[in-house]
This record gives C-alpha cells, structure tokens and sequence, in this order.
DNA sequence: TCAAATCCTGTTAGCGTTAACCTATCCCAA
DNA sequence: TTGGGATAGGTTAACGCTAACAGGATTTGA
C-alpha cells in the first residue's frame, strides 16, 4: 500500500479566476441581485429568512464587495483624505492617531498622503486624492499652492485646515497660532531674565509653522528690546544628534549665549544632552526651551522647558467636523477652532 | 462717500455644483468624451493639435478625472494597501517611507491601513482595503486570522509579507528573522561573559516578532545553560519614561541582575538613562541591548548596543515585488527576501 | 495607380453596483 | 368585500469612464 499523502495546495481547488460580484452570491442563494445588495449594506426591508440564507452565502464564497463600483452608483465614498507634510515628525502620526479614533466609530475611512513639505508634491497628492472623490480632506497647513486652492474650493468637498490658525483658512481650521506660541515662549524667557538669545530650528521655507512660531518670537522680543543673537539651521529629520551639533556650532560661534530656543523637541534635548555633557549648567548658565510637548522624551534626566500642541486632540476635532458634514442635518457653515497651546516650564526655564 | 469695502468670499462665484465630467471636457473643447480620455491619460495616438486643446480646456475648466469610474471601466487601480500595526512606532513609518520612495517613481499609490496590533482589526482593514481592488497588498508579519488568509488567498492580488521571515508566507516575504536576531544577541551577550539576564518587553501575545527574538534568544542561552532570570513586561507606546519606570522595577526586585535586554530602543535608552542618573556602571556593572537601529536616538551620550532590522530596505524590497509582479511581464512567482540584521554593539555591551 | 499601412477620431458596450421605481402578497380595518 | 398600508422583493437605468472595434483620411510602396 502507497502511504504518500497527498498535500492539497488549497482546500478547495478554486481556481483563481475572477473575484466574485453581486451575481454569483445573488445565483448561490437563488436571489436577486438587488436584494444580496441589501442585505450586505442593511438596507431596506428584506426578511430575515433571506437575510441569514445570503449572509451566508456571501461568506461561504469568500465574496468581498467592490467597492468602486458600488462608490460609482451610490455617488458616496467612505474615504477621508489626510494630507500631511512627513511621518518621519512624530507630530503627523500623533494627529492620524486622533483623526482614526474618531473617525473609527463611523464608516469613514482615513487615507494618507505624505507630501515631504514640498506645495508641487502637496498639489499631486491633492489630485490623485480628489480624483477618489472622498468625503472629506484634512491638510495640514493653511499655505497651498494656487492650484492646489482652486482644486479644493471647486471641489465640493468639505475641507478641514489643521496645524495652524495665522490665515485664511479655505473652509474649516482646526490648530494653534504658531505666532502666539513663539510670543509666549519669549515672554517667558524674558520674564526669566535670559537676554542673549540664540534660535535653532530648520530652513524654514520649507515649514510656515516654524516660521510663524519664529516671527513671533523675535515680534514679542522686539518688544522688550531684546534681539536674537544667532541662529543656527538644518535641513531633513530631527535627531537627538542633529541637537548635539547645532548647540555645539552655535555655542562655539557665539558663546556668550544663554538661552536656546529650538523648533522641535527633538533637537532640543540633543541640545540639552549636550549641554549637560559638556558640564555647563542648565538652567543657571543657559536656558533652553523647545515645541511640541513629544512624550516621547519624557524620561529625560532634566524636563525640557516646551510647549504642547494639543495634536492628538487637533487630529480629533479636524475629523469630528468632516463628520460633521457628512452627517445627515448637515450644517454647511465653515468652523474655526483655536486651541491653546499649554507651555511646560520643565526644568531648562527656571533661573534659580 | 461709504467707503465699505465689499469682500467676495470666492473671487469666481461659480456654483459649487456636481463636479465636472469627461463630457463637459468634451463638449468645451469639441472632440469625443475618449479622444479626452486618450489625451489625459496619454494613451494612443492623438494628434498634436487636439491634445494641446483639450488639455488646455481641461486645465481652464479644472477637470479632476474619476479615478472611481476610471477603475471599474479599466478594471486597473493605481493603489497598493499597506498594512501595519501602528503608526507610533517609528518603525513603520520607516517601512512607509521605504515603500513611498520606490512607488514615487510608478504609477503607484501608497494607502496605510492601521491594526492596533489586533488580528481582528486586521481583518476589517483587510476586508476594506481589498474592497478597493488595489493593485498589490504589503501586510505585516505572518500571522492573520483564518478569514484573512483566505480573503488573501481568494483576492488573485499580488500580498508580501513584511518584517518576519519566520513562517509561511502566503505569497512573497521581505525581513528579517526574529528568532535569528534574538539568537545572536544572546551569543553576543554570552561572549562577553554576562550571566544574570534580564528581559524587559511589550506584551508578547500582541506582537509575533517580540516573542520571536525572545524565543531564539532564550534558546541560545540555554544552549549554554544560561536563563532569563527575570521579565518585565509593558503595555501601549514605548518613551524613554517608561525604560526608566520598568528598569527601575526590574531591578528592584532583581538586583543581582548583570544584563538587560531590551525589546525595544526606545525603552532601552530609558533604561540606560536610569542606570546613568543611579550611578550604575555600564557596561561594567550593567550591560544593556535592545532592538531596532533607530538613528534618533544616536545622540545619546552612551551608545546603546542594539540590532539594525533594515526597516527602510524592508519596504523599499516590498514595493519592488510588487511593482515587479505588477509589470507588463510579470513574473507569477513567489519571492522570499532574507535580510541580515546588523548588530551594532555600542557602549552597552562590552565588558571592559 | 491601387492596396496596404498609418494616423487619428468616433461609436458601442460594458465594468459592478445602487437609486428609484414598481409589483406581488398578505393583513387588517371599515 | 374592499382597499389601504405594510412587507418583501424585483426591474430598469444610470454612475463616469475605458476597451475594443470601426471607420475615414492620408500616406506609402511597388
């Protein structure tokens, strides 16, 4: 007697031949092809007698609906487009996470498109989302290019600005003034006593937030009289090395410095360690202070001194407003909500 | 003289009405709904002139194509669903980043799906993502429910496996073996002469490629009759804060422990943190190691010992099969990419 | 000079689903 | 009995696009 056993490939030997429609589930349970439709949306009144015989059906077969064609016919997609700068940042994935717990107790779907801070890669990842026909776009920032505008006001579709309020939002925005947390950080500093101030964050072409959270800065300095002494730039992600290097460069070039403002905490508490191993004393002989609130470095020996962006919760209301408007009643009116960002002294603030 | 200024709310007021089809295109520049079709998608030959013309109308008009439309007809979707656990990790955006910079350069389209790190939540983003019809599927690890093997199986879409090689995949796999990782680890950790081990981790049943080191890595040790003399396990995102917390525990409750290893970077440079601010020597008194490579941590003053996963490599690979089997000659076969992670030793584990 | 090839454009028929309307029962009240 | 309203299900016609084929016009080669 032959023993081989022989070792099936799959169960059933389907072959992989076209995925299943609505008429084959319709045909394997012997009903229309409208009524399967039904019963997998929940839709109309179909008996539950039916209803069991198609659900099971429809499983047994593995039938998975398509989607583009039902989007094509019902002229409804369950899709959200999220438009962000990079997920390399830590701050863009803080907000998908509160867009998705939102959005999770609904039918809609969050999509992600990642344009590197570049307007012309934002203006193609733009169109290739609009053809989708989503029900709804969150993007960050308030600064697009013009095609990029004139493709979302003729779109129809509602669009939720998130990250920053300093402009003229196209239709609904959801984020901080990035020009009053740099006022308030220099206040802050000022009110501490540091005078020689220097300024560390990237090229800021690239990124309007940090450009804003600058121009405050230097304003609410101005004010008082106070400049920034120096400033030192990068170019691509953050590091903790990154942080290292730039403190290093900056203090060897202008050492008189005693305070440091960073435009991320990243490379703020690469300054930070820096400082530390170097031997100079924070916050006595120079102060530092960062953006972001990242809870990430929260187990650092020394608390830096930054200011939390509420970005979960900006993911949040971004998609409770593009609910919102898909819901039944709809309201069409735009909506505004400024957060407040919440500054952390931390331990690097505090001249004792 | 009422010197009120009257601000539009859109310069053009054009009714928001349905938005435009092929037809309009069509009709504004005076040939077929398919020579306007042939010209956006340059496809077939049409004519210098005509091209010119209608892509100047549909540019005039701001025409957005329905891709929605365009894939049923064509029966072709320019996506590829991308699966992974979580967004907070840092890891997976690396993977996306991988995936996104080979993808770029084709028609393709990146679309993120995220499981929580639950099996069945990867069903549902599963079943929604294939409902979409995508052109290829990159899903991580191995292990998925029975119905979505089968859906995986059934879909006839090209679907890599990422991250782990330790199992069968259903289609292609590109990463690294954990058990393999977690095996030399331990050599290393055994070469240079530690013996009182300690794990620290997530909670395993939540993550395959966690329990995987620590399976090849606690086989090794007792290869050499060595144990893990105790564990500690975590929940949700990994911060410096919480290395230092289970640190802090672990060795309280074991303190002849002489090695830590780490599942994760992020919580083993906490760990190391706290070693540093008790006055613990490392590595003399304490050697440390964790998993990952990740380069933003490179800043600290101490460099933790740990293992590179290739995780950019990984999703670049991934995208490549899947651009490969999406070609004109498609190769129908299954591959199967092995990297090799590198150890990278650090200031943590040699014993001076 | 004529057939064949080439170039350009149009016509027709779906793709798989759902909206909107329609039909057939059955039940119960008047 | 009749008729009005549920209830359960079917029919038809899109949705906006593209594949496939069908020409007419022009060019080419022998």
């Amino acid at each position: 007697m032959d023993d081989k056993k022989i070792i099936p490939m799959t169960k059933d030997i389907k072959t992989p031949t076209r995925p299943l429609t609505l008429k084959d589930v319709s045909e394997a349970s012997g009903v229309s092809e409208m009524t399967v439709s039904r019963v997998l949306r929940n839709r109309g009144d179909v008996s539950e007698a039916t209803r069991k015989k198609v659900l099971a059906t429809a499983k047994e077969l593995g039938y998975v609906p398509n989607k583009i064609a039902g989007a094509l016919a019902s002229n409804r997609v369950n899709l959200v487009a999220v438009i962000i700068p990079s997920l390399s940042n830590m701050v863009f994935p803080q907000v998908l996470t509160g867009v998705s717990d939102v959005l999770d107790a609904s039918p809609l779907q969050s999509v992600v498109g990642v344009t590197h801070y570049k307007p012309e890669t934002e203006e193609k990842v733009l169109f290739e989302m609009l053809s989708w026909r989503p029900s709804g776009i969150i993007l960050a920032g308030l600064e697009h290019t013009d095609a990029s505008n004139a493709m979302l006001a003729a779109s129809g579709i509602p669009v939720v600005e998130i990250m920053d309020t300093d402009g003229d939002p196209i239709d609904s925005v959801v984020g901080i003034s990035h020009r009053r947390a740099g006022r308030e950080m220099a206040r802050q500093i000022l009110r501490y006593g540091y005078e020689q101030i220097g300024f560390l964050g990237t090229k800021m072409p690239m990124d309007h937030r940090a450009r804003k959270r600058f121009e405050g800065f230097t304003e609410a300095l101005a004010k008082e009289g106070v400049e920034v002494v120096d400033q030192e730039f990068y170019d691509g992600g953050s590091s903790l090395l990154k942080g290292r290097e730039m403190t290093a460069r900056i203090l060897e070039r202008t050492p008189e410095l005693d305070f440091l403002y960073y435009s991320n905490d990243m490379i703020g508490a690469g300054g930070l360690l820096h400082l530390l191993d170097q031997g100079i004393e924070v916050p006595g002989q120079i102060g530092l202070a960062a953006f972001n609130g990242t809870d990430l470095l929260d187990g650092l020996s020394v608390q830096l001194a930054t200011m939390e962006a509420g970005r979960y919760e900006i993911g949040r209301k971004a998609a409770e407003i593009i609910l919102e408007r898909n819901a039944e009643n709809a309201t069409e009116s735009a909506r505004r909500i400024e957060l407040t960002p919440q500054i952390q002294l931390g331990d690097t603030l505090k001249r004792t």
